[in-house]
DNA sequence: GCCGACATGCTTGCATGCAAGTATGGCTTG
DNA sequence: CAAGCCATACTTGCATGCAAGCATGTCGGC
């Protein structure tokens, strides 16, 4: 894939990195890769909190016309991730500890559950053992998108094992919101050990089915996000809303 | 509002304070109004399962041009009520079993983690009180719109008392799957006695902070619905799926 | 110098026209 | 009579033009 690589010739106003969707394959509406490109922007930051979105700017920026830039951001405003102002602008929303606090609580509340259903049903950790190979090399290659890109697939492969594996899509929706702030915390490396070691034990409870710890250790797990929050917001408040 | 810090971004350096009422709410989008038209109609079978939707059929029926209906499709889409297929047409999604299942699996633990979390806060149930007295004078009537509309009170008020308010909308996304199954379901007024008084067991055992007794009753009322929806199936194949 | 009014440039909301593709009914042909 | 072909009417995807509203820069008056 293409990283972001050109920076902005017209200006640095809010928009740097946003890469044109006209080189991707295929026939996919051109309203999904917007969508993805921009849900991606704002995931990693690259359309940082209150910045301004503008849609012609970004018809212009992705080669497209505004149509299929109005219905991406119809979705990401029904999400919550953009702020339309009728006549007036569209923003990126800025992070609110309360929603942050409600999209932790949604995640914590799923994948525990997930735990407890798959504990309940015939498993086959063998995958889980192979994302977390991978992620044990992530982690000894100090790598932060691998590390984040395992996570992703070990977490989705427990909604597989509790047999309703389109639940994910639901965490995905809430998780925006965490992945934000989790972009703020610089010093993310150095937890991955811990946090592989979190992952570890979690596959290997689950493994045992130990539903009591296992739920135990989940619950911390996902919840982490909050102890880092406050602290972020006085490091960046820029990005946060006073609530 | 206090949205107005959302706005600094565009410029107004002035205090926005003092934002007057009237050009807010006094125009609605017509996007939002066609969303809601819509999926209310989807939720009450007014637009069956499977029934096929045309853009410009709608435009002319609800007499908006063909850009807000399809900005409306979009987010129905990306919810999965609508079904897409560029070139040939859209129609509602059939139900799908398995989709259901998934709906009551979000929907029972979201619940059963606020129930409770508000176990662990200082509650008022004053307000519940209040809502199942109105439930109770329903069900006396044999009115199930009131009801249902009572139930969502009580069910939305349960979240705001474990201090998550809007989580409370992302169950309302996958309860419209349940919706949809329960209004095949002919018989729901006879239900209704058993069910307002699962509601006020459920107030009780919250009042009390019965923690163990009130998940196990609210796990078993919301996942009801798995119980009948196969043979609703059986009873309406057109509007469900061939898994 | 200060303040107010106007014009201009921006924003989003909406309507419409065109393009590309598919299903279908009728016609032609064997 | 049956089977294949083609025109037509439909669908959605996308681009574009216009309308309404707000912020701001500029100019004129005091």
């Amino acid at each position: 894939m293409s990283e972001a690589s050109e920076l902005d010739p017209f200006g640095s106003k809010g928009v740097t990195a946003l890469t044109p969707i006209d080189s991707a394959p295929a026939r996919w509406r051109k309203v999904d890769r917007v969508y993805d490109e921009l849900i991606s922007a704002i995931r990693d930051l690259r359309l940082p909190p209150g910045s301004p979105v503008s849609e012609s700017d970004l018809a212009q920026r992705l080669g497209v016309s505004r149509t299929p830039i109005r219905e991406a951001i119809t979705r990401l405003a029904a999400q919550g991730l953009l702020h339309v102002v009728p006549q007036i602008g569209t923003s990126v929303a800025l992070i609110k500890l309360p929603e942050v606090e409600e999209a932790a609580f949604i995640r914590c509340s799923l994948e525990v559950s997930a735990f407890r259903r798959a504990c309940a049903r015939p498993r086959d950790v063998a995958e889980l053992r192979r994302i977390l190979e991978r992620q044990r090399a992530a982690v000894e290659a100090h790598d932060p998108e691998r590390f984040f890109a395992t996570d992703e697939e070990l977490h989705r492969e427990i909604f597989r094992l509790s047999g309703y594996p389109n639940v994910w899509n639901v965490v995905l929706g809430s998780k925006v919101q965490l992945d934000r702030v989790r972009r703020l915390y610089t010093a993310h490396a150095v937890r991955s050990p811990m946090l592989f070691d979190e992952h570890t034990r979690i596959v290997d409870l689950l493994e045992a089915g130990d539903v009591e710890n296992g739920v135990e250790l989940v619950a911390t797990h996902t919840n982490r996000v909050n102890l880092l929050a406050p602290g972020l917001k006085a490091e960046h408040p820029a990005f946060f809303a006073e609530d």
